[in-house]
DNA sequence: TAAAATGTCAAACAATTGTTTTAAATGAAT
DNA sequence: ATTCATTTAAAACAATTGTTTGACATTTTA
């Protein structure tokens, strides 16, 4: 029997079994993959029943489709923090490089988000549409594409001006879904765990308003 | 089901059912994942028995890593082609990034390298380090990082010089391991299956060239 | 030609999977 | 105290998993 709509206070004492699930779930969901993860697994890691799982939540799938959309969720800070972007252009482009990263890499939190976020965009499942339309397309045409456009002050076609967003998108991110590859690349002045956010953004950034800034004067040459 | 095969001759000389395999088992390791690929799948696939797969390869696991490393192999073609590259620094960039994403996208080839490329990036097994170490560390260090001290002049440090290079990687990185995500959100000029590497690579070349120039030029004006 | 070797197959194996069932707790409402 | 929905737990369920078995057919070897 599923559960129904909390109409009254919860009966039995701990809520907090369902949101044990939620925790384990994510961990062993990010290490072994949708396939691989067992609900027994989850359960054990969690302490409950194996049954809680069905319980809760309709199946396995209705499992991970909730995980996956709670740790891609962006956070109503970053939201906020990204439409009360003012300024300059230039500014704003920085600043919102620097709050995607940090949505991203966010080191405070587990890091079993980045691990099913990587998972999740190199092998989509329905979850992912939501993630697109909720998070990166508003970001892209709300927040980068217009300030894309005043930066280069309407030199480019909308293809053109694609074109640009994916190349910063793409700086972004790199760190989080190659991350794997950049500890065996660049181990010199990578440290596992602890990203130099500050600093890395602040290539990201300098990276690309250059290239902005070089393309325009190439455009507007001709 | 007793489909009654027309007394298929089996007997040494076929050493085709391996290779029926390996190229079945590419597919649906892509699709489903290490864990999500059944025995049963691959061998339905490829149309011989299920015990083949024991029998050829010693267990489900070392024919995964039999297939990961087929796929994730560079081309003794693109080895060269790169070794070969001269003329100018800006020349020499653009031969790296289009060959560099001609081997990550080649559409020539079945999309299933493409996607255990993915597979393996955002969840990395042992085959990794072989990647790493054998295709992505040489071209980084032998091609990339010369090419981008050229065309800088020398005004960066070696760790700067890393920072750039990701920049340039990533770009092209994105448009292999981000396809779910691109499909979405451009489905306006990109048809599924069908990358335009030509324009793809000439973006990105142009967009990366014009920030060096630009970085170079603010790093000599200090 | 006889015997060993090789490759293939259907069938069965033991283990594990996601899910359901059944029953026992628990706390709030009557 | 009784009722009642909600929550947990143990056990059983049917299906599927990777793997093994043993027989059969073919080739190779001697």
């Amino acid at each position: 029997m599923a559960p129904r709509e909390p109409r009254a206070a919860p009966a039995v004492a701990e809520e907090n079994t369902r949101e044990k699930i939620l925790e384990a779930a994510g961990e062993v969901f990010a290490d072994q993959g949708f396939e691989g993860a067992t609900i027994r697994a989850i359960t054990e890691r969690a302490g409950v029943n194996v049954a809680a799982v069905n319980y809760h939540f309709r199946d396995k799938a209705e499992l991970y489709n909730r995980v996956v959309l709670d740790a891609c969720s962006v956070s109503a800070a970053m939201q906020k923090t990204m439409a009360e972007a003012v300024g300059s252009p230039e500014a704003r482009l920085r600043s919102l490089v620097y709050h995607f990263m940090e949505y991203l890499l966010d080191p405070t939190r587990p890091d079993w988000r980045r691990k099913l976020k990587a998972r999740e965009m190199a092998n989509p499942t329905a979850a992912l549409d939501e993630l697109v339309e909720k998070n990166l397309r508003p970001l892209r045409e709300e927040f980068l594409l217009p300030t894309l456009g005043e930066l280069t002050g309407g030199c480019f076609s909308r293809k053109e001006l694609s074109y640009i967003a994916s190349s910063v998108m793409s700086q972004c991110l790199y760190f989080l879904q190659y991350q794997p590859i950049i500890e065996r690349l660049n181990p010199d002045y990578y440290t596992p765990g602890k990203w130099n956010i500050e600093e890395i953004a602040d290539h990201v950034t300098r990276f690309s308003l250059a290239a902005l800034r070089e393309l325009t004067r190439q455009a507007r040459r001709s």
